[in-house]
DNA sequence: ACCTGTGTTACGCGG
DNA sequence: CCGCGTAGCACAGGT
Protein backbone atom coordinates (compact mmCIF):
# COMPACT_ATOMS: atom_id res chain seq x y z
CA UNK A 1 0.00 0.00 0.00
CA UNK A 2 0.90 3.57 -0.43
CA UNK A 3 0.56 6.18 2.69
CA UNK A 4 0.80 9.72 1.27
CA UNK A 5 1.10 12.71 3.79
CA UNK A 6 -0.35 15.56 2.33
CA UNK A 7 -2.65 18.89 1.96
CA UNK A 8 -5.45 17.42 0.01
CA UNK A 9 -8.82 18.47 -0.76
CA UNK A 10 -11.21 15.25 -1.38
CA UNK A 11 -14.58 14.93 -3.79
CA UNK A 12 -16.76 11.97 -2.94
CA UNK A 13 -19.98 11.17 -5.57
CA UNK A 14 -21.89 7.92 -4.82
CA UNK A 15 -24.16 6.81 -2.14
CA UNK A 16 -23.75 10.67 -0.58
CA UNK A 17 -21.80 13.39 -1.72
CA UNK A 18 -19.02 14.57 -0.01
CA UNK A 19 -16.62 17.21 -0.51
CA UNK A 20 -13.45 18.24 2.26
CA UNK A 21 -12.07 21.38 1.75
CA UNK A 22 -7.97 21.68 1.97
CA UNK A 23 -6.26 20.33 4.69
CA UNK A 24 -3.34 18.26 5.87
CA UNK A 25 -4.24 14.63 6.11
CA UNK A 26 -2.92 11.08 5.70
CA UNK A 27 -3.97 9.36 2.27
CA UNK A 28 -4.03 5.30 2.76
CA UNK A 29 -4.00 3.62 -0.60
CA UNK A 30 -4.18 -0.60 -0.69
CA UNK A 31 -2.94 -3.00 -2.80
CA UNK A 32 -7.06 -3.69 -4.02
CA UNK A 33 -7.42 -0.21 -4.68
CA UNK A 34 -9.48 0.66 -1.58
CA UNK A 35 -8.52 4.02 -0.16
CA UNK A 36 -8.79 5.71 3.13
CA UNK A 37 -8.44 9.27 4.27
CA UNK A 38 -7.45 9.71 7.78
CA UNK A 39 -7.04 12.56 10.39
CA UNK A 40 -5.90 12.32 14.01
CA UNK A 41 -9.57 11.44 15.38
CA UNK A 42 -11.34 8.37 15.40
CA UNK A 43 -11.56 4.82 13.65
CA UNK A 44 -13.67 5.81 11.00
CA UNK A 45 -11.86 7.53 7.77
CA UNK A 46 -12.69 10.89 6.68
CA UNK A 47 -13.56 9.89 3.71
CA UNK A 48 -12.98 6.67 1.29
CA UNK A 49 -14.10 4.69 -1.17
CA UNK A 50 -13.93 0.58 -1.40
CA UNK A 51 -11.91 -1.03 -3.99
CA UNK A 52 -14.05 -3.54 -5.13
CA UNK A 53 -14.43 -2.92 -8.99
CA UNK A 54 -12.63 0.03 -9.04
CA UNK A 55 -9.58 1.72 -11.08
CA UNK A 56 -7.29 4.02 -10.38
CA UNK A 57 -6.15 6.67 -12.60
CA UNK A 58 -3.36 9.85 -11.41
CA UNK A 59 -3.49 13.29 -13.90
CA UNK A 60 -2.85 16.56 -12.96
CA UNK A 61 -5.53 19.43 -12.92
CA UNK A 62 -5.42 23.07 -14.43
CA UNK A 63 -3.20 24.41 -11.52
CA UNK A 64 -0.82 21.55 -11.60
CA UNK A 65 -2.37 20.17 -8.75
CA UNK A 66 -1.95 15.58 -9.17
CA UNK A 67 -5.20 14.32 -8.46
CA UNK A 68 -5.85 10.72 -8.13
CA UNK A 69 -9.43 9.03 -9.50
CA UNK A 70 -10.84 6.31 -7.84
CA UNK A 71 -13.81 5.21 -9.64
CA UNK A 72 -16.21 2.11 -9.71
CA UNK A 73 -19.91 1.56 -11.71
CA UNK A 74 -21.52 3.73 -9.34
CA UNK A 75 -19.38 5.89 -6.93
CA UNK A 76 -15.89 8.52 -7.92
CA UNK A 77 -13.69 9.84 -5.26
CA UNK A 78 -10.90 11.96 -6.01
CA UNK A 79 -7.99 13.76 -3.94
CA UNK A 80 -6.87 16.44 -5.46
CA UNK A 81 -3.35 17.12 -3.63
CA UNK A 82 -2.20 20.40 -3.47
CA UNK A 83 0.76 19.60 -1.83
CA UNK A 84 3.01 16.05 -0.97
CA UNK A 85 4.85 16.20 2.21
CA UNK A 86 5.63 12.54 1.95
CA UNK A 87 4.82 9.32 -0.08
CA UNK A 88 5.81 5.96 1.30
CA UNK A 89 4.77 2.01 -0.27
CA UNK A 90 4.87 -0.40 2.25
CA UNK A 91 3.87 -4.37 2.48
CA UNK A 92 1.44 -5.95 4.29
CA UNK A 93 0.28 -8.77 2.57
CA UNK A 94 -3.05 -10.36 2.82
CA UNK A 95 -2.74 -13.17 5.93
CA UNK A 96 -4.22 -16.36 5.21
CA UNK A 97 -4.00 -18.87 7.69
CA UNK A 98 -2.40 -16.08 9.68
CA UNK A 99 -6.17 -14.75 9.67
CA UNK A 100 -7.95 -13.09 12.82
CA UNK A 101 -9.49 -15.50 15.56
CA UNK A 102 -12.14 -14.43 17.17
CA UNK A 103 -13.82 -15.34 20.87
CA UNK A 104 -16.71 -14.07 21.93
CA UNK A 105 -18.99 -13.67 18.85
CA UNK A 106 -22.61 -14.37 18.86
CA UNK A 107 -21.85 -17.05 16.82
CA UNK A 108 -20.19 -18.78 19.78
CA UNK A 109 -22.87 -18.12 21.86
CA UNK A 110 -25.08 -20.02 19.36
CA UNK A 111 -23.20 -23.00 19.71
CA UNK A 112 -22.19 -23.14 22.90
CA UNK A 113 -26.50 -22.58 23.82
CA UNK A 114 -27.16 -25.18 20.99
CA UNK A 115 -25.08 -27.61 23.11
CA UNK A 116 -26.02 -26.80 27.02
CA UNK A 117 -29.55 -25.45 26.10
CA UNK A 118 -30.98 -27.00 29.29
CA UNK A 119 -28.16 -24.81 31.59
CA UNK A 120 -30.87 -22.13 30.66
CA UNK A 121 -34.14 -23.52 29.58
CA UNK A 122 -34.65 -26.85 31.44
CA UNK A 123 -37.55 -27.51 30.28
CA UNK A 124 -36.79 -27.67 26.20
CA UNK A 125 -34.65 -30.15 24.29
CA UNK A 126 -32.49 -28.73 21.43
CA UNK A 127 -33.73 -29.25 17.72
CA UNK A 128 -31.75 -26.86 14.82
CA UNK A 129 -30.14 -24.22 14.08
CA UNK A 130 -30.87 -21.45 11.46
CA UNK A 131 -33.88 -22.63 11.62
CA UNK A 132 -36.16 -20.82 8.40
CA UNK A 133 -39.48 -19.35 10.02
CA UNK A 134 -41.38 -17.85 6.25
CA UNK A 135 -39.50 -14.31 7.90
CA UNK A 136 -36.28 -15.31 7.48
CA UNK A 137 -33.97 -18.08 9.57
CA UNK A 138 -34.50 -18.01 13.39
CA UNK A 139 -31.03 -18.93 15.43
CA UNK A 140 -31.90 -21.92 17.36
CA UNK A 141 -35.18 -24.03 17.74
CA UNK A 142 -35.92 -26.03 20.42
CA UNK A 143 -38.98 -27.85 21.22
CA UNK A 144 -40.71 -28.32 25.05
CA UNK A 145 -40.38 -31.81 26.45
CA UNK A 146 -43.83 -31.76 28.06
CA UNK A 147 -46.22 -29.57 25.04
CA UNK A 148 -44.47 -29.99 22.33
CA UNK A 149 -44.32 -26.88 21.57
CA UNK A 150 -41.52 -25.36 19.40
CA UNK A 151 -39.57 -22.40 20.61
CA UNK A 152 -38.00 -19.94 18.25
CA UNK A 153 -34.63 -18.68 20.13
CA UNK A 154 -33.20 -15.29 18.58
CA UNK A 155 -29.62 -15.32 19.95
CA UNK A 156 -27.82 -11.78 20.60
CA UNK A 157 -24.66 -10.26 21.81
CA UNK A 158 -26.02 -7.37 22.53
CA UNK A 159 -30.42 -6.86 22.11
CA UNK A 160 -31.51 -3.50 21.28
CA UNK A 161 -35.40 -2.77 20.48
CA UNK A 162 -34.46 -3.96 16.89
CA UNK A 163 -34.10 -6.98 18.36
CA UNK A 164 -37.42 -7.70 19.43
CA UNK A 165 -38.59 -6.43 16.01
CA UNK A 166 -36.65 -8.89 14.79
CA UNK A 167 -38.23 -11.72 16.98
CA UNK A 168 -41.61 -11.01 16.45
CA UNK A 169 -41.73 -10.97 12.31
CA UNK A 170 -40.83 -14.22 13.49
CA UNK A 171 -43.12 -15.35 15.98
CA UNK A 172 -46.00 -13.88 13.76
CA UNK A 173 -44.81 -15.59 10.40
CA UNK A 174 -44.11 -18.75 11.94
CA UNK A 175 -47.15 -18.93 13.69
CA UNK A 176 -49.26 -18.18 10.79
CA UNK A 177 -47.77 -20.43 8.18
CA UNK A 178 -46.22 -23.41 10.37
CA UNK A 179 -47.39 -23.78 13.71
CA UNK A 180 -50.32 -21.44 15.94
CA UNK A 181 -48.77 -22.95 19.08
CA UNK A 182 -44.91 -21.92 18.83
CA UNK A 183 -43.05 -19.78 21.15
CA UNK A 184 -40.20 -17.04 21.08
CA UNK A 185 -37.60 -15.90 23.39
CA UNK A 186 -34.80 -13.37 23.45
CA UNK A 187 -31.52 -14.47 24.51
CA UNK A 188 -28.22 -12.20 25.13
CA UNK A 189 -25.38 -11.25 27.04
CA UNK A 190 -26.88 -8.00 27.33
CA UNK A 191 -30.36 -6.60 27.11
CA UNK A 192 -30.84 -3.11 26.86
CA UNK A 193 -33.52 -1.52 29.12
CA UNK A 194 -35.31 -0.17 26.09
CA UNK A 195 -35.63 -3.50 24.87
CA UNK A 196 -36.85 -5.24 27.70
CA UNK A 197 -39.70 -2.85 28.30
CA UNK A 198 -40.32 -3.30 24.91
CA UNK A 199 -40.14 -7.47 24.87
CA UNK A 200 -42.20 -7.19 27.80
CA UNK A 201 -45.17 -5.06 26.94
CA UNK A 202 -45.43 -7.80 23.79
CA UNK A 203 -45.18 -10.62 25.89
CA UNK A 204 -41.92 -11.64 24.56
CA UNK A 205 -39.74 -13.37 27.30
CA UNK A 206 -36.05 -12.21 27.55
CA UNK A 207 -33.11 -13.92 29.26
CA UNK A 208 -29.95 -12.28 29.93
CA UNK A 209 -27.15 -15.29 30.40
CA UNK A 210 -23.75 -14.53 31.76
CA UNK A 211 -21.25 -16.54 29.13
CA UNK A 212 -17.33 -16.61 28.38
CA UNK A 213 -16.21 -18.31 25.94
CA UNK A 214 -14.57 -20.83 28.30
CA UNK A 215 -15.79 -20.48 31.68
CA UNK A 216 -19.06 -20.83 33.75
CA UNK A 217 -22.20 -19.78 32.31
CA UNK A 218 -25.68 -18.75 34.33
CA UNK A 219 -28.87 -16.97 34.02
CA UNK A 220 -28.27 -13.75 34.80
CA UNK A 221 -31.71 -12.12 34.50
CA UNK A 222 -34.91 -13.11 32.89
CA UNK A 223 -38.53 -12.28 32.21
CA UNK A 224 -41.52 -14.61 31.67
CA UNK A 225 -45.06 -13.16 30.64
CA UNK A 226 -47.63 -14.48 33.20
CA UNK A 227 -49.47 -16.61 31.13
CA UNK A 228 -45.96 -18.60 29.75
CA UNK A 229 -46.87 -21.86 28.63
CA UNK A 230 -44.13 -24.05 28.42
CA UNK B 1 -0.10 10.42 14.13
CA UNK B 2 2.60 7.51 13.90
CA UNK B 3 2.48 4.71 10.91
CA UNK B 4 4.52 1.92 12.13
CA UNK B 5 4.92 -0.96 9.35
CA UNK B 6 5.88 -3.94 11.61
CA UNK B 7 5.70 -7.42 11.62
CA UNK B 8 3.50 -8.11 14.90
CA UNK B 9 0.88 -9.88 16.72
CA UNK B 10 -1.93 -8.62 17.98
CA UNK B 11 -4.34 -9.01 21.24
CA UNK B 12 -7.37 -7.63 22.12
CA UNK B 13 -9.71 -7.76 24.76
CA UNK B 14 -13.03 -5.70 25.36
CA UNK B 15 -16.21 -6.24 23.90
CA UNK B 16 -14.89 -9.77 22.10
CA UNK B 17 -11.59 -11.17 22.27
CA UNK B 18 -9.48 -11.30 19.59
CA UNK B 19 -5.84 -12.15 18.49
CA UNK B 20 -3.73 -11.77 15.43
CA UNK B 21 -1.03 -14.14 14.58
CA UNK B 22 2.20 -12.31 13.85
CA UNK B 23 2.19 -10.77 10.22
CA UNK B 24 3.51 -7.82 8.49
CA UNK B 25 1.16 -5.02 8.90
CA UNK B 26 0.27 -1.34 9.26
CA UNK B 27 -0.02 0.23 12.27
CA UNK B 28 -1.79 3.81 13.15
CA UNK B 29 -1.71 4.99 16.03
CA UNK B 30 -3.53 8.50 15.80
CA UNK B 31 -3.04 11.34 18.62
CA UNK B 32 -6.34 10.73 19.97
CA UNK B 33 -5.05 7.47 20.86
CA UNK B 34 -7.22 5.63 18.36
CA UNK B 35 -4.97 2.43 17.20
CA UNK B 36 -5.86 0.72 13.34
CA UNK B 37 -3.84 -2.41 12.71
CA UNK B 38 -4.76 -2.46 8.81
CA UNK B 39 -3.59 -4.96 5.91
CA UNK B 40 -3.91 -4.49 1.94
CA UNK B 41 -7.72 -5.43 2.24
CA UNK B 42 -11.01 -2.84 2.53
CA UNK B 43 -11.72 0.00 4.74
CA UNK B 44 -12.05 -1.52 7.78
CA UNK B 45 -9.05 -2.54 9.93
CA UNK B 46 -8.64 -5.78 10.66
CA UNK B 47 -7.90 -4.93 14.79
CA UNK B 48 -8.28 -1.72 16.51
CA UNK B 49 -9.17 0.46 19.60
CA UNK B 50 -10.64 3.90 19.99
CA UNK B 51 -8.63 6.29 21.72
CA UNK B 52 -11.29 7.77 24.40
CA UNK B 53 -9.40 7.97 27.36
CA UNK B 54 -7.27 5.24 26.43
CA UNK B 55 -3.70 5.62 27.81
CA UNK B 56 -0.55 3.94 25.88
CA UNK B 57 2.57 2.36 27.52
CA UNK B 58 5.40 0.90 25.87
CA UNK B 59 7.53 -2.08 27.24
CA UNK B 60 9.52 -4.94 25.90
CA UNK B 61 8.71 -8.59 26.39
CA UNK B 62 10.48 -11.16 27.57
CA UNK B 63 11.76 -12.32 23.89
CA UNK B 64 12.78 -8.67 23.77
CA UNK B 65 10.17 -7.52 20.98
CA UNK B 66 8.46 -3.98 21.76
CA UNK B 67 5.21 -4.08 23.04
CA UNK B 68 2.59 -1.37 22.53
CA UNK B 69 -0.45 -1.93 25.19
CA UNK B 70 -3.49 0.41 24.84
CA UNK B 71 -5.49 0.39 27.99
CA UNK B 72 -9.03 1.94 28.56
CA UNK B 73 -11.59 1.14 31.28
CA UNK B 74 -13.00 -1.66 28.97
CA UNK B 75 -10.77 -2.48 26.68
CA UNK B 76 -7.21 -3.54 25.92
CA UNK B 77 -5.26 -3.81 22.97
CA UNK B 78 -1.94 -5.18 22.94
CA UNK B 79 0.56 -4.72 19.45
CA UNK B 80 3.53 -7.19 19.99
CA UNK B 81 6.19 -6.25 17.63
CA UNK B 82 8.68 -8.75 16.67
CA UNK B 83 10.04 -6.35 13.73
CA UNK B 84 9.77 -3.18 13.22
CA UNK B 85 10.41 -2.48 9.31
CA UNK B 86 10.17 1.55 9.65
CA UNK B 87 8.36 3.57 11.99
CA UNK B 88 7.20 7.75 10.88
CA UNK B 89 5.85 10.45 12.41
CA UNK B 90 2.73 12.71 10.52
CA UNK B 91 0.81 15.56 11.41
CA UNK B 92 -2.74 15.60 10.00
CA UNK B 93 -3.96 17.94 12.56
CA UNK B 94 -8.04 17.40 12.94
CA UNK B 95 -10.20 20.29 11.34
CA UNK B 96 -12.10 23.11 12.67
CA UNK B 97 -13.84 24.79 9.96
CA UNK B 98 -11.94 22.64 6.90
CA UNK B 99 -14.60 19.32 8.03
CA UNK B 100 -16.92 17.07 6.02
CA UNK B 101 -19.55 18.62 3.83
CA UNK B 102 -22.16 16.43 3.18
CA UNK B 103 -24.82 16.12 1.11
CA UNK B 104 -27.84 14.06 0.13
CA UNK B 105 -28.55 12.53 3.93
CA UNK B 106 -31.78 11.93 5.23
CA UNK B 107 -31.54 14.65 7.23
CA UNK B 108 -31.44 17.36 3.97
CA UNK B 109 -33.79 14.86 2.18
CA UNK B 110 -36.28 15.63 5.38
CA UNK B 111 -35.73 19.32 5.43
CA UNK B 112 -36.40 19.51 1.59
CA UNK B 113 -39.48 17.61 2.24
CA UNK B 114 -41.05 19.70 5.19
CA UNK B 115 -40.14 23.01 2.94
CA UNK B 116 -41.47 21.49 -0.05
CA UNK B 117 -43.99 19.17 0.97
CA UNK B 118 -46.31 20.63 -2.17
CA UNK B 119 -44.10 18.94 -4.69
CA UNK B 120 -44.99 15.46 -3.58
CA UNK B 121 -47.93 15.41 -2.32
CA UNK B 122 -49.99 19.02 -3.24
CA UNK B 123 -52.90 17.97 -1.08
CA UNK B 124 -50.89 18.14 1.67
CA UNK B 125 -49.86 20.71 4.03
CA UNK B 126 -46.49 20.33 6.43
CA UNK B 127 -47.46 20.34 10.26
CA UNK B 128 -44.27 19.33 11.96
CA UNK B 129 -41.23 17.04 12.10
CA UNK B 130 -40.36 14.58 14.62
CA UNK B 131 -43.61 13.78 15.59
CA UNK B 132 -44.54 11.50 18.20
CA UNK B 133 -46.74 8.18 17.37
CA UNK B 134 -46.43 6.50 20.29
CA UNK B 135 -44.47 4.04 19.25
CA UNK B 136 -41.27 6.62 18.55
CA UNK B 137 -41.11 9.47 16.11
CA UNK B 138 -42.04 9.49 12.78
CA UNK B 139 -40.39 11.80 10.11
CA UNK B 140 -42.65 14.12 9.32
CA UNK B 141 -46.33 14.75 9.49
CA UNK B 142 -48.59 16.41 7.26
CA UNK B 143 -52.35 17.10 7.33
CA UNK B 144 -54.71 16.75 4.23
CA UNK B 145 -56.20 19.91 2.89
CA UNK B 146 -59.39 18.59 2.36
CA UNK B 147 -60.12 16.12 4.80
CA UNK B 148 -57.72 17.10 7.71
CA UNK B 149 -56.97 13.81 8.23
CA UNK B 150 -53.24 13.15 9.28
CA UNK B 151 -50.27 11.66 6.98
CA UNK B 152 -47.23 10.19 8.71
CA UNK B 153 -44.36 10.14 6.37
CA UNK B 154 -41.59 8.08 6.85
CA UNK B 155 -38.39 8.96 5.40
CA UNK B 156 -35.39 7.30 4.34
CA UNK B 157 -32.78 7.81 1.80
CA UNK B 158 -32.83 4.01 1.02
CA UNK B 159 -36.13 1.83 1.94
CA UNK B 160 -35.50 -1.91 3.41
CA UNK B 161 -38.49 -4.25 4.38
CA UNK B 162 -37.36 -2.70 7.79
CA UNK B 163 -38.57 0.71 6.98
CA UNK B 164 -42.23 -0.56 6.15
CA UNK B 165 -42.32 -2.34 9.39
CA UNK B 166 -40.98 0.86 10.87
CA UNK B 167 -44.11 2.88 9.23
CA UNK B 168 -46.73 0.17 10.43
CA UNK B 169 -45.67 0.31 13.77
CA UNK B 170 -45.96 3.92 13.45
CA UNK B 171 -49.60 3.64 12.52
CA UNK B 172 -51.41 1.41 14.45
CA UNK B 173 -50.11 2.93 17.35
CA UNK B 174 -51.02 6.07 16.19
CA UNK B 175 -54.44 4.72 15.02
CA UNK B 176 -55.03 3.20 18.27
CA UNK B 177 -54.29 6.03 20.56
CA UNK B 178 -54.47 9.24 18.55
CA UNK B 179 -56.54 9.65 15.84
CA UNK B 180 -58.53 6.51 14.15
CA UNK B 181 -58.45 8.09 10.52
CA UNK B 182 -54.32 8.52 10.38
CA UNK B 183 -52.30 7.39 6.90
CA UNK B 184 -48.83 6.95 6.27
CA UNK B 185 -46.67 7.20 3.26
CA UNK B 186 -43.00 5.70 2.83
CA UNK B 187 -41.13 8.50 0.85
CA UNK B 188 -37.01 7.27 -0.12
CA UNK B 189 -34.86 8.22 -2.96
CA UNK B 190 -34.36 4.15 -3.22
CA UNK B 191 -37.69 1.97 -2.27
CA UNK B 192 -36.01 -1.53 -3.02
CA UNK B 193 -38.11 -4.34 -4.68
CA UNK B 194 -39.07 -6.10 -1.26
CA UNK B 195 -40.14 -3.07 -0.10
CA UNK B 196 -42.50 -2.47 -2.57
CA UNK B 197 -43.68 -5.72 -2.39
CA UNK B 198 -43.97 -5.73 1.18
CA UNK B 199 -45.70 -2.21 1.45
CA UNK B 200 -48.51 -2.90 -1.51
CA UNK B 201 -49.28 -5.96 0.00
CA UNK B 202 -49.98 -4.19 3.70
CA UNK B 203 -51.21 -1.32 1.78
CA UNK B 204 -48.98 1.42 2.65
CA UNK B 205 -48.49 3.56 -0.24
CA UNK B 206 -44.78 4.60 -1.23
CA UNK B 207 -43.34 6.99 -3.40
CA UNK B 208 -39.59 7.48 -4.93
CA UNK B 209 -38.39 10.62 -5.20
CA UNK B 210 -35.91 11.70 -7.26
CA UNK B 211 -34.23 14.46 -5.09
CA UNK B 212 -30.37 16.27 -5.27
CA UNK B 213 -29.50 18.73 -2.77
CA UNK B 214 -29.37 21.32 -4.92
CA UNK B 215 -31.35 20.93 -8.02
CA UNK B 216 -34.39 19.64 -9.57
CA UNK B 217 -37.09 17.24 -7.76
CA UNK B 218 -39.90 14.97 -8.96
CA UNK B 219 -41.55 11.66 -8.08
CA UNK B 220 -39.55 9.37 -9.81
CA UNK B 221 -42.25 6.54 -9.02
CA UNK B 222 -45.15 5.95 -6.82
CA UNK B 223 -47.76 3.14 -5.52
CA UNK B 224 -51.02 4.44 -3.64
CA UNK B 225 -53.61 1.59 -2.90
CA UNK B 226 -57.50 1.59 -4.26
CA UNK B 227 -58.73 2.48 -1.03
CA UNK B 228 -56.66 5.35 -0.19
CA UNK B 229 -58.36 8.45 0.54
CA UNK B 230 -56.57 11.54 1.16
C1' DA C 1 -26.99 -8.45 -8.50
C1' DC C 2 -30.00 -8.03 -4.58
C1' DC C 3 -31.41 -9.31 0.12
C1' DT C 4 -30.43 -10.47 4.98
C1' DG C 5 -28.03 -10.23 9.20
C1' DT C 6 -23.85 -9.33 11.99
C1' DG C 7 -20.29 -6.16 13.95
C1' DT C 8 -15.15 -5.42 19.16
C1' DT C 9 -20.05 -2.05 14.36
C1' DA C 10 -18.42 3.65 15.11
C1' DC C 11 -20.37 7.89 15.94
C1' DG C 12 -23.29 11.70 17.36
C1' DC C 13 -27.16 13.23 19.98
C1' DG C 14 -30.22 13.39 23.65
C1' DG C 15 -31.55 12.08 28.40
C1' DC D 1 -22.30 9.38 31.63
C1' DC D 2 -25.27 5.91 29.27
C1' DG D 3 -28.72 4.63 26.04
C1' DC D 4 -30.52 4.94 21.44
C1' DG D 5 -30.77 5.35 16.38
C1' DT D 6 -28.26 6.33 12.17
C1' DA D 7 -24.68 5.27 8.64
C1' DG D 8 -21.92 7.09 2.02
C1' DC D 9 -22.38 2.07 7.54
C1' DA D 10 -18.63 -2.45 5.84
C1' DC D 11 -18.66 -7.09 5.21
C1' DA D 12 -19.95 -12.03 4.63
C1' DG D 13 -23.11 -15.35 2.98
C1' DG D 14 -26.96 -16.88 0.45
C1' DT D 15 -30.13 -16.87 -3.66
Amino acid sequence: MKIIHANCSVEYQGRGNTKLAPHDRIIMVKEDNSVLIHNEKGIKPLNYMTGVKSTITETDNESGDKCITFDSNKESLTVIMHRVYSEVALAAPNEEDAGLERDGTEEQLQTWLSENLSNILPCHDFIEREHETGAGPVDLLAMSKDTKKPLLIEVKRVATRAAVHQVRRYLNEYQEVKNPHGNAILVALNVRPSARDFAENKNIPWLEVDWNPNGESAIKESWFPDNWNI
